[in-house]
This record gives C-alpha cells, sequence and structure tokens, in this order.
DNA sequence: TGTACATCAGTGAACGCGCGTTCACTGATGTAC
DNA sequence: TGTACATCAGTGAACGCGCGTTCACTGATGTAC
C-alpha cells in the first residue's frame, strides 16, 4: 500500500482522474491557479472572487472555505511568486559557472525572464507600482532572501577580485533597479521568452564594461 | 487697458482675488490639481469624480462639464505631465555643461527626481505597472519627446567620443530602464529631495565606469 | 461490516457599499437690441 | 443705459453596476462504535 492513511481518500490520485463531485478535492490550488490566470489576463485589480467562482464552476463564496478573505489570498499568491522567484535566481546563479560576472548576468536574465514569464506573481509580488500591498513579515522574509542571494554574489564577487569595491547592498540595489526597469518597461523577452531576448544580456554586458569609452 | 477684451470677466484677476460665487472661474485647473492631490495621496485608483467635488465643495458631477468623463480626465493629466517631464529632463542637460556623461548623469537625476516629487504625475504616466492607460496618440508623442531628449543625448556622446558605440536606442533604453527602477523601487531621494540623493549619482558614476574591477 | 453521528466543503440568496454616469433642473453670466 | 433673451457652469436626485462579504443551509465525506 502506498497510503499511509486508512481514510478512503481520494486526493491521492493524479488530478485528471479525480471525480468532479461536490467536494472539489482541490479548491485551494484550483483557485491560486485561476486568480494567476486572471491577475495575468486583466492586471491585479480585476481579480474578482466572483469570476474565480465562474471559472471554476463553483459557487463564489466557495473560495471563503480557504481564504479568510481576498487579501489573504493574495497575500499566499505574492508568497509562493517570492519563493518560485527565489528559487529561479538561485538556480541561475548555480548553472553560471564561477565567474561571478557571469553569474550576475545569469541572475539578470533570470530575473527579466521570470517578470515575462510569470506576469500575474510578479504583479502581486511588486504590485503595480503604488498598488503593492505590504507585505506581512513571513512575506518580506522571503523577498529578502532573493535580494540576499544577488548581494551575496556581489560580495563574493569583490572577494575574487571580479567586481568592482563599493557597498554591496548599493551595488545589488542599482542591478536590481536595471532588471526591474527592463521588466517593467517591457524592453526585455516576451511572454514566450523569444523576442528581444538580446537586450537584457546587452545591457549586462554594458553593465560591466561601463558607457564611458576607453582608448583601446 | 490691459484686457483685450470688452467683457465684464472676472478670470484675470489674480486666483487669490475671484470671488467664490457659483461660476467656479478655474474648475478645470482645480480639478486637475486636486486630482493629482488625490493620486500622490492614496493613488491612482483611490481618485473618484466624488472625492473631487467634495474637495472642492462642489457637486459631484460638476467635473462633467470639464471633462466627458473620468478616463479624459486622466488622460489630461497625463499629458501636462509628460510635457513637464519633458521640459525637466531638457532643461537638466541644458545645465550640465558640455560633457555628455554629465548630461546624462544630470538627466538620471532629474528623472529620479521627477518621479519622487511629482509621484502623481509619474503614476498617471507610467501607470502602475499593468494599469497604465494606452496613451493616446497625441500623448504617447509627447512621451516620445522625452525619451529622444536620452537618445539624442547618447548619440552626440558617442560622436564626441565619450560614450561607447552601440545603438543608442538600446543603451537609452538602458539608461531609462536604470533610473526607472530606481524610481519604482524607492531607492532613489525622497519627495523632500533629500534621503537617499547620493544613490542616483552613485547608480550612474558606477554605469559609467562599469561593474568589472580592472588593474589600476 | 453496518449504522448513527460529526465534520466540514460548497451553496445561493441577500446585504451594503462606493462607484461612474444620466438627466432634468437652476442660477449666473454674457449678448442683442 | 436698460431689458429680454441665450448660453452654459454647476446642482442634486437617481440609476445601474459590480464588488466583497454574511449567513443559514445542504450535501458529501470521515469516524466512533
Amino acid at each position: 500500500m502506498l497510503t499511509l492513511s486508512t481514510r478512503k481518500v481520494q486526493w491521492n490520485l493524479p488530478d485528471e482522474k479525480r471525480p468532479e463531485h461536490y467536494h472539489h478535492g482541490r479548491l485551494r490550488e484550483a483557485i491560486m491557479e485561476t486568480s494567476l490566470d486572471l491577475i495575468a489576463e486583466n492586471g491585479v485589480r480585476a481579480l474578482t472572487l466572483r469570476e474565480i467562482g465562474a471559472r471554476l464552476a463553483v459557487s463564489r463564496t466557495a473560495p471563503y472555505r480557504h481564504f479568510a478573505d481576498k487579501a489573504t489570498l493574495l497575500a499566499a499568491l505574492a508568497k509562493v511568486g517570492f519563493a518560485r522567484f527565489g528559487d529561479v535566481l538561485e538556480e541561475a546563479r548555480n548553472q553560471a559557472g564561477t565567474s561571478h560576472l557571469k553569474q550576475l548576468e545569469a541572475m539578470g536574465v533570470a530575473y527579466v525572464r521570470f517578470a515575462a514569464g510569470h506576469r500575474a506573481h510578479f504583479e502581486v509580488m511588486f504590485g503595480s507600482g503604488s498598488d503593492s500591498l505590504p507585505l506581512d513579515a513571513e512575506g518580506s522574509q522571503v523577498a529578502d532572501r532573493a535580494f540576499g542571494i544577488l548581494r551575496e554574489t556581489i560580495r563574493d564577487g569583490q572577494l575574487a577580485g571580479e567586481i568592482v569595491d563599493g557597498d554591496p547592498v548599493d551595488i545589488a540595489r542599482m542591478v536590481w533597479s536595471l532588471v526591474h526597469g527592463i521588466s517593467l518597461l517591457g524592453f526585455g523577452p516576451g511572454p514566450d521568452g523569444v523576442a528581444n531576448d538580446g537586450f537584457v544580456p546587452f545591457s549586462l554586458a554594458l553593465l560591466q564594461s561601463g558607457l564611458r569609452k576607453r582608448p583601446d
């Protein structure tokens, strides 16, 4: 037996085999997925509990079984977003080899890709400007992780003599600002990850070598 | 006589001397000012025609004498914002001397200062993320002007041998992204223009010299 | 294994709220004579 | 200069709408014995 419980549960069945009964079985997850779809389509402000219910063919008030209110749902979405975001940045760095500048570049590309490929998460995480919800303590801790990865990479690069001196926090903020701006202004790759995919590497290469022309 | 018209008009009196009559006299301007106040306080989404009327001690529907609807009001605000924004960037460049890199730096500082000091305009212009209204033809023309100033400065800097080679549009997009990101993430100066005022110059100096450490 | 009961996920009607917008109106101002 | 009229800025009651949320409920599932 694979099940540890003696209950006649159904939710260890694969998703597609779960009967569509009165009890949905994974409504919480379905609500979060549908929320992301709706946000990606029309922005956070267009997210309504009613539409979620309609898409899931479930009553409008069903979400209240799983989330205290709409703000709680949004906070849950942001939390998942930051966790994935941190994973993506970390993985990009880990796969970029030993050069810290290359690691920085890989993280920058990953940042913009994440923004393009997970628009909904990105919007909930960073708000649309001043719409951003104040993160709760747990949420901002996850956000700090992502920033910390960047800062550590810069500090390591300085110790290795690859990156210029200066407060790693300030440098991290600057790099963060650059990729954040690219993401929001839409200069990076589209959602498909194809169009304009070269702009981010171009920008980061330029950032490494500097704008000032040197005699060569 | 100073007046060119024979009408017994009142609106060539200074603002503070205009009687508060049934006819407001400058309601259109007052609506725009109050709108900016409200947006600065609580964001674009919190702007309501009702609150505008309340603040101006005027009926809720009075704005309809001056703007077809709420979207028209927002478009008017964005247009004024872009015009001022262009002025600010242009003036910053003109006062920065002959070095194109210095001009770039001055424009970057002006950009972030504008974002901090005219939060409401900035929010209406660039939207809060995906909230941004699609600019009408006239509006995007004004927006292009601001970007054009930046692009021209870069091209001139390249011709003068001060700035590295590369497509001026791409370089302009990169610089724009950086200052835009700083503005949105709030790393720049506060509304008072004091706190953290050094971060933008730091970032732009770093951008000029590059992240890569060179043997000196 | 069967049955009574407890638990809890999902229902659907209804609520109050704030919003943008409409419409017929009123009152102030400008104009024709 | 005075008077009748036209214009138009501002009024306020009312509309319809979509929203988040409540509440008493019903039906499916799990558990105790």
